[in-house]
DNA sequence: CGAGTAACTTACTCCGAGTAAGTTCTTCCG
DNA sequence: CGGAAGAACTTACTCGGAGTAAGTTACTCG
């Protein structure tokens, strides 16, 4: 009799695939966040759920595998985040200022996330680099469309312009993202993405007439 | 009679420290830049240089250690050859595109430095990440010394929004160099530099007078 | 030639990723 | 109800690589 109740939490025993991995999830996240990739073990991921290591091998398959799980999901939410405001914008130019604000945003209120999305870098071996690619590319894709829907309707896009700018615009706010965090989230989100969005609006302006 | 020479190479010997460092400096810039920094052990780089591992802890204190002296190395000579041409050039503009152009030449000339300065993220317990953030400071020092240069003298200049634009393109320029390895080395490094330069230069030119 | 020291080695420890080979639960069919 | 089938889960390892304690050799200078 030490649970508060019977039916809620049925003590600890087992769970069907589906909530156990949510479980695991969620755990990852949390200590992958506090201690880095590096810095956590799988035992410790183990420890924490109350489940042992190879349960987790079972359903993650590597150390790299859970990882990216926690990136996905986090880079998704990140995403939703983002587009969401950038759909419900006017305009061009206030749906690139909503989407920036609203990234910066993001990163400060999920410190923990950001961390992980920040160690992404980790997965450097075997195919889960091409994965995590996969989920930045969501982003990229995002950003492109913008660009494109900036262009003139009827001429022929430069699609290698389209892609520079993309990446140009994902790698900034990544690495500023950093670079706030470890000046205390400052500047604030809104005059980071003001600045930004002065540099490039002109710019894109340009070419969008070339 | 193995070797070629006596006097060239002598056989194996003991060297004196200076020269040893280098020798083990540059078989781990070879290996690292190879097998990453995950994929590299450091029995194999003690093997390559044909010494053993502890010397090489008395050396460079830690796996960690050795990796940033290659990083430092390999930025340090990255920043030389940009900065070498930002100087060569006749005006601002001309500096901003001859800077880009060279970093991107310069990381299609020298693949395997790339992959090291590449894994960079992999640094992220301890000490190494301080180093390794002081060094990617000097680049985004160059930088915001040229944004300066390019603002009106007379007036404050908002230190912040320079600090923004420094990350914002050094952030840029790094994730758009990720992507072109990936892409074999497409669009090349002039296309590249040309987008941006566009891309930017209208905004720099709108700060300076606002 | 012998002390002193710099260069270097052998032979470990320890920790963490990943695994082989089971052992309990739980369901569902007769 | 009983008992097979399979899902959930564990114990008890291996193996590799980072890092280290305690020396051993070679060079150098008085």
């Amino acid at each position: 009799m030490t649970s508060t109740t019977d039916n809620a939490v049925p003590a600890k025993r087992r769970r069907d695939r589906a909530a156990r991995e949510r479980e695991i999830l969620d755990a990852a996240e949390r200590i992958f966040g506090e201690r880095g990739y590096q810095g956590t073990s799988m035992d410790e991921i183990a420890a924490y759920v109350g489940v042992s290591k190879p349960l987790i091998y079972q359903y993650y398959g590597s150390k790299d595998g859970l990882f990216l799980a926690c990136l996905s999901r986090l880079r998704a939410h990140l995403l939703e985040a983002v587009s969401k405001e950038v759909l419900a914008a006017p305009d061009a130019e206030q749906a690139m200022y909503a989407g920036l604000v609203t990234w910066f945003r993001f990163l400060d209120e999920h410190p923990r996330a950001w961390s992980v999305i920040v160690d992404e870098g980790m997965l450097t071996t075997g195919p889960a680099v091409q994965a995590a690619d996969e989920v930045r590319a969501d982003f990229v894709e995002l950003i492109a469309m913008m660009v494109r829907l900036n262009l003139p309707a009827g001429r022929d896009t430069d699609e290698e312009e389209v892609q520079i700018i993309a990446w140009t615009i994902s790698g900034a706010t990544e690495r500023l993202a950093i670079w706030r965090t470890k000046n205390n989230n400052s500047p604030s989100p809104e005059k980071v993405a003001r600045t930004l969005q002065d540099l490039l609006w002109q710019g894109l302006e340009t070419l969008r007439k070339s």
